[in-house]
DNA sequence: CGTCCTATTGAACAGATTCAATTACCGTGG
DNA sequence: CCACGGTAATTGAATCTGTTCAATAGGACG
């Protein structure tokens, strides 16, 4: 199941190859010295997941804890009604099992053809017991996401169907910088209706706002599924309601 | 500044007065055996906050962390043009502290006459990274945030008015309950354009909510900052569209 | 008892949604 | 290579929920 070992000379730098992948990540493993990275994917076992695919359900027993290596997820939350919240999507390197109680508070899904690494949750637990800058590492990781949860509920609570789209631009455009990128293309392997629920909004209007930006020569669509951004600031400035076009 | 010290018999419950108060809580300290509790508290200070009254704000370089005693604070990041997204609400018993670089995510204001502990983040940190168990209760406290900020984004995105509004008092009963309280009734100590503004709603609607729910018999207005809830079931209902009133 | 501030209520308005129709894209097969 | 079919995306028009702006009512406090 899993990827032949790598070996590393020294102690790895926060973004390095990881659980036995060529992705460059700033998860959980990052702080982890090389023979200690060695003892930690010995632990997991890689496998793929195909577009639409769920990898868990919401309520779900959460038994495993996952890294994902290749490809994108989309989480999302359920009403009772099937009203959806998107409340995240994964890219390579991201870790998926911060969570308080053994049950799963959200549905996984894979968008594109994607490749993760499964840790059993006791055996991670183990791990992470074992190893405090693993265990630091984790709650970095929990407080980031809890920052970002709070720039979403700003989104969510206060911003405009514009604005709420600009800035989910920028944080793809800033993700793919991190990753490496180039921050002038931003990718979206989601649907328009992901982004819609993602966003707060309908599908509808997430189109007619992509086409609002567009006539405001702020981004260009090089593809359905590929955008360019062609003014970062004037894209910044509508992020935030400071509209002047 | 400190209050008396406390003398614990026997290692701590769960929830147990700490922090040199008689709050019970379920915060960071709650891990900790009496003598670690005592250390604790040695590195804490105490002090008031009077309502309105700014504990730190957004930017402000976090060079302290604090626990909540006694009254309440909002929470709230604000958007250039002084759009204002209320993030959180703390009681007694609650850390305020999570966080990852040095500058607060948030401004953080008192609602009414408040009590706080203040740690220095360094000595803080020191002790958690000497005390396990306190680490550990740190990140399921950082993973327990998330999770309800997952929840608020459900409420921000998908839920009409009406449902955010009665999400809102069952949240406010449930942690009642927690703390030990009549869950029948919530106390309201924020304005309606604070719970306007942790909605994601204006002053105007939260009251046109609130008359609503009153006339469908659901709640009782004891007093402008208390709620009496007449139907708990008919308030869950509403709380997810379950309409039926 | 009067003042100030908050909360409530009312009416017009606006932004986003809903429902419906059209267009664009993508993979398949001729 | 192009026509075809199915799905996703876009665009249009009517509607609706919540907002805005304005007026009234209610409490707290001197």
């Amino acid at each position: 199941m899993l990827a032949p070992a790598v070996r590393h000379q020294a102690p790895l730098a926060p973004n390095h190859a990881c659980f036995g992948c060529e992705v460059r990540t700033r998860a959980v493993c990052g702080v982890l010295d090389c023979d200690k990275l060695a003892d930690l994917r010995r632990l997991g076992s890689s496998f793929r997941l195909s577009p639409g695919q769920p990898l868990f359900h919401e309520g779900d027993p959460a038994s495993l804890v996952f890294t994902l290596t290749k490809g994108s997820l989309k989480l999302y939350k359920l009403l009772p009604d099937g009203r959806r919240q998107v409340t995240g999507f994964m890219y390579p390197g991201d870790f998926l099992g911060i969570s308080i109680d053994d049950e799963h508070a959200f549905t996984a899904e894979a968008l594109e053809q994607s490749v993760l690494c499964a840790f059993s949750r006791p055996r991670f637990d183990d791990f992470t017991e074992d190893n405090a800058e693993m265990e630091r590492e984790l709650y970095r990781l929990a407080a980031h996401e809890l920052a970002a949860a709070q720039q979403q509920m700003v989104l969510l609570g206060r911003k405009t169907a514009a604005e709420r789209f600009a800035t989910f631009l920028l944080m793809l455009a800033e993700r793919a910088e991190r990753i490496g990128a180039a921050a002038r293309f931003v990718d979206l392997p989601m649907s328009r209706s992901d982004i819609a629920d993602y966003l707060g909004l309908t599908k509808e209007t997430v189109s007619r706002v992509l086409a609002q930006l567009k006539k405001q020569r702020l981004i260009r669509l090089e593809a359905l599924d590929r955008i360019e951004i062609l003014d970062r600031e004037g894209l910044e400035a509508a992020a935030d309601g400071d509209l002047d076009g």
